[in-house]
DNA sequence: ATCACTTTTTGCCAAATGGCAAATGGTTTC
DNA sequence: GAAACCATTTGCCATTTGGCAAAAAGTGAT
């Protein structure tokens, strides 16, 4: 909870009525290791901002195949389709790959302090904004690179998850299969 | 122009006055093929919107290495950084890669709208929202496809684009050498 | 039609990656 | 510790892609 006040005290001021208006609102949401976050055809309830752990995002290629898109790790918002206002119904799963814990806002709460801090929107505004142009950052360069670049890049990027995350997760989100990642990290060392 | 406000109604009402005080804002500008539109380092004086051409974005990596990291076609808005009150210094390149005409705006005249116009902020945001997920969308299915797949996505999503834009910068795009992609082009007829 | 120039295709070979299955390593349960 | 289970590594070979250079095709100007 304070990790999700400081977090959004980044993006701009609050003073202590309205920092006090969003805690009466949150409620704590643990999810065990594998437990769903979000499933694909079902309505999203809430709207949510992970403290703890990591919730990998993935989808089903044409294939049948189960493609990772990214991970979310600490201190990151997770919206609802970018309004508050519609139900939104994803078409992507979001699982946690670790026990977590995220603090959670009903649709009709977020609501409330949208239309309550006069500010809120455009905090929450740029909080969208960094974590769009973070995804489309990261995702662009993995294109241009080879399997072993990829996985540079990753560790430095994400250096908290290598070690957390499976490596078939990891794989699939470089685009690449779990035997060459294999490989590759073993031409790493 | 007209393209321009049809294009934002699709995402909000304007009144006639309301359009009228956008149209008088606005200007046009023409770019010829490769003349650049921003470039890495030197500040955007404008916003724009593309009316007519294909722009080519890209950046240069470690290796020196163009990389093209996307196209904008048609009815796309061209926003620096996505605020309008700080000066915007962008680190990629925007180049005509046909002949281009925009709708462009200063940024006080833009800053003037945002001020008169209630909705406009909302209608932007909307805007900004839609392109951007577009863009992960796009750049995230690449990374998890083969050459051939990717090509064949490519000329799905891109029809207009295919015989306008040098094979060169479609490679670039999709992450595969320009050779390579000449092959699979081969194997696809 | 010719020349100069650019873009695309092709050939050749090396390197990277995929696909599959077996082997290894690690963890949990009994 | 043994057994069962899962994740990771490895071997083997096929396929894809890269790198480089030459050939072919396309474009534009004179």
């Amino acid at each position: 909870m304070e990790k999700f006040i400081e977090y959004v005290l980044q993006f701009g001021n609050l003073n202590k009525q309205q920092i006090d208006l969003i805690t009466s609102k949150a409620k704590e949401l643990e999810l065990r290791n594998e437990e769903y976050y979000w499933e694909a055809g079902k309505a999203v309830k809430h709207i949510g901002f992970l403290t703890d752990g990591v919730i990998r995002v993935f989808y089903y290629n044409n294939k049948g195949e189960e493609i990772t898109r990214y991970f979310i790790d600490e201190n990151h918002l997770i919206l609802s389709g970018n309004t508050v206002d519609e139900v939104y119904t994803p078409s992507e799963y979001l699982s946690a790959i670790t026990d977590c814990t995220l603090v959670v806002f009903t649709r009709k709460d977020w609501r409330d302090i949208l239309d309550t801090i006069i500010g809120w929107d455009s905090i929450v505004q740029k909080i969208i904004t960094k974590h769009h142009g973070e995804k489309i950052a990261r995702r662009s360069e993995l294109v241009s690179q080879d399997g072993t670049e990829r996985y540079l890049d990753f560790i430095q990027k994400f250096p908290t998850l290598v070690n957390r995350v499976p490596l078939s997760y990891i794989a699939s989100y470089l685009g690449i299969t779990q035997s060459s990642l294999s490989r590759i990290r073993k031409n790493i060392r």
